[in-house]
DNA sequence: CGCTAACCGAGACGGTACGTCATGTCTTAAA
DNA sequence: TTTAAGACATGACGTACCGTCTCGGTTAGCG
């Protein structure tokens, strides 16, 4: 009466997501069978087929189902120190297990599964942009930014350069290049004396920028 | 003796790259199986595997036989000028068939096949990055960029919101695209007056900016 | 409250009854499913394993549940005819749909499921049998067969082939083919001149024999 | 070099074989299923079904292979003692293991699987009896029967009682059933006093008759 | 010019996983 | 309480590819 081998819908749902997780972390996320999936988690095959028309949707649902910290944007009033602080949330979350593999894997999937691709959008990448292209839109309804500016293109040019490094040269994806790109957005490419400068300075100049003038 | 089945050994690496060409147009570089290479070609398995060790292994060959025309940066002086023609050309290279679903699908073998993604990175990437960053440096060194400029975070940021649109959103990248992100860079995040500006003012003001200076 | 989805026991066995022989007859026992009689019926699985253990006692009752016409000997007297009349009656309702598919059916699996065999003799096979012995017996008793005619033996030749034809060699079973076998037993396996002979004559000969004298 | 875990194809052939006898006699020719046979032979399934297109072709396939001994009629020159020889030995064939369940599952499958019936009749059923009405044709020839002797019929009323037994009633086949057959077609169906007859008496009576004359 | 070694196509082979189907048991909710 | 509905673990189905392995047949290039 207490052992309870199985009981009811969701139930299962969690533990063949469980288990998804547990063997894409232990295997790889593409050489995850569906038949391990269901051994792994004590349900049959037809279960996992029931609610999952893919292995890319169980993989979905199981990066989904990862616990992950809401990634809300703080508001201290720095645009730039807000960027930063929920971005380096970003990148650690994206970087380390289970979610970062997980996350390449759904990308890889995309490639090929435009139901993954569109879910991946809709449930993943869009909500979080929209969040960010918010919190810059209040900033310049603040004042701290240009009126005019372009705050979808900002949005991904934060993003595009670090999914830039995780899929294409897959090199380790710091908090310093993160800064880095901050730095190109709000205070130019150029040699950036942000170290030198106190913090006054540099919140007076959060306007937008990626270079310095140039040496005259 | 007219028919010639197949004669020598580097006949059949053409024949055998032909084939895994027009299968992934037909059936989906994801879909591609070996063993229909191996039909179509009329070549055996053991061919294949002799001289490729995996599908992705072949399709990154495949991708190389592709002869694509040659992406070297033109040099008319004008920088900007000179990144839109080339970055217009390499969108349009990696848009269309066959370049563009075979180049997707190697991306996403990369996300679990270092080989492939280390290949890919140098043999593709790199040496178009390469490329970019010399045409960036040249014209740093020319004066027409700050000396600070920072040419890699340049190239990224270039780069980046490309493979993201390719990748991620996978809407469609279009010549106008490239264009705000090379106005964001030279011109700024802002209200991009350029229309009503006279291309020397333009010219004048290449100096790596994202933003106009905020409205005082 | 018009439609009445279902109601009670035994009208749920009819129903289930009823769709498993449709669904016999459509794609034919052998591929039958307890699943799709249970669509088809209306009835959940369980309904159906509450009454019946296996696939083969619903087979098994289904064919029972068919209203054959009571196969009873007449008794005219003339023991051939009678026994032609009630043979070719069996060898009809054996043969016909529905009947014949099942039966062959059951006896199919009756190979592997001895229950089924022995249901299968009790209430199919024995009672006919016993019926025709008993034909018999009243024949001999009534002197038209010698008084050592072996009955169960003659039950056997009489049955045999046909069953021999039914499921062995497939070949259609014709009224002929009895007549033959009869001719047989009663007249002889001999030239059969029977056609030209009386009816009275071939009266006079029912004694059991298979063979004319042979030439001397 | 001396293990050789497999070789050439008929040497699978032969592994398959081997391991379906095997697991028919174990568990049953019902119950045997594809997958246990290949992991018994150490074969893959698609080896099996290469050469199988069905569990029936397999396991007739298997049966062919039994080194069954030739059923060939003796020629002693007495009709009734070389019937008697050689069903009896087909009798002990068909009825002891392997052959018997073997030959019981196929003539169940061959109820569902009109090519497992053909093959059945071409390669089993029908030499048989081929020879059996040669043999009978052959003592027609000699006179020991009268010229109009029905030997098809004759085979099967030989047969049918036999495959009745076997299929139906399933009760065992003894040699002293098979005696009682054949006595019924050469010496009658009556009180056969075949015990008190001396051999020669005995010959001279094979003509073909199921009954003595009827007490007048 | 003929022989031999390399290479080829063909495809058999043991595997693994696929996605589907049916089994028989179980639970739930409605009547 | 009986039912329809259908979830569930199990296990087999038949198929598709995988990557490895003979097989013969054909060149090609050396002798």
């Amino acid at each position: 009466m207490t052992d309870t081998p199985h009981r009811r819908g969701a139930d299962r749902t969690e533990a063949i997501m469980r288990a998804t997780l547990e063997l894409g972390q232990e295997i790889g996320y593409a050489k995850l069978s569906m038949e391990a999936v269901a051994t792994r988690a004590g349900a049959s095959k037809q279960t996992i087929y029931r609610r999952w028309p893919s292995k890319a949707a169980l993989l979905f649902d199981s990066l989904l189902s990862v616990n992950a910290p809401a990634l809300d944007y703080p508001d201290t009033g720095d645009i730039v120190a807000d960027l930063r602080t929920q971005i380096h949330s970003a990148v650690d979350l994206l970087t380390g297990p289970p979610v970062g593999p997980l996350f390449r894997a759904l990308i890889s999937e995309a490639q090929h599964d435009p139901q993954i691709a569109a879910a991946l959008n809709e449930r993943f990448i869009g909500p979080q942009a929209d969040k960010t292209v918010a919190r810059l839109r209040k900033a310049r309804d603040e004042g701290q930014l240009s009126p005019a500016f372009d705050l979808t293109l900002a949005m991904a040019i934060l993003s595009g350069p670090l999914y830039f490094q995780l899929l294409i040269t897959q090199e380790p994806l710091t908090h310093a290049y993160v800064d880095r790109i901050l730095d190109a957005l709000f205070t130019g490419l150029g040699p950036s004396p942000r170290i030198e400068r106190s913090s006054s300075a540099r919140e007076r100049d959060h306007r937008g920028r990626l270079t310095p003038p140039a040496a005259t």
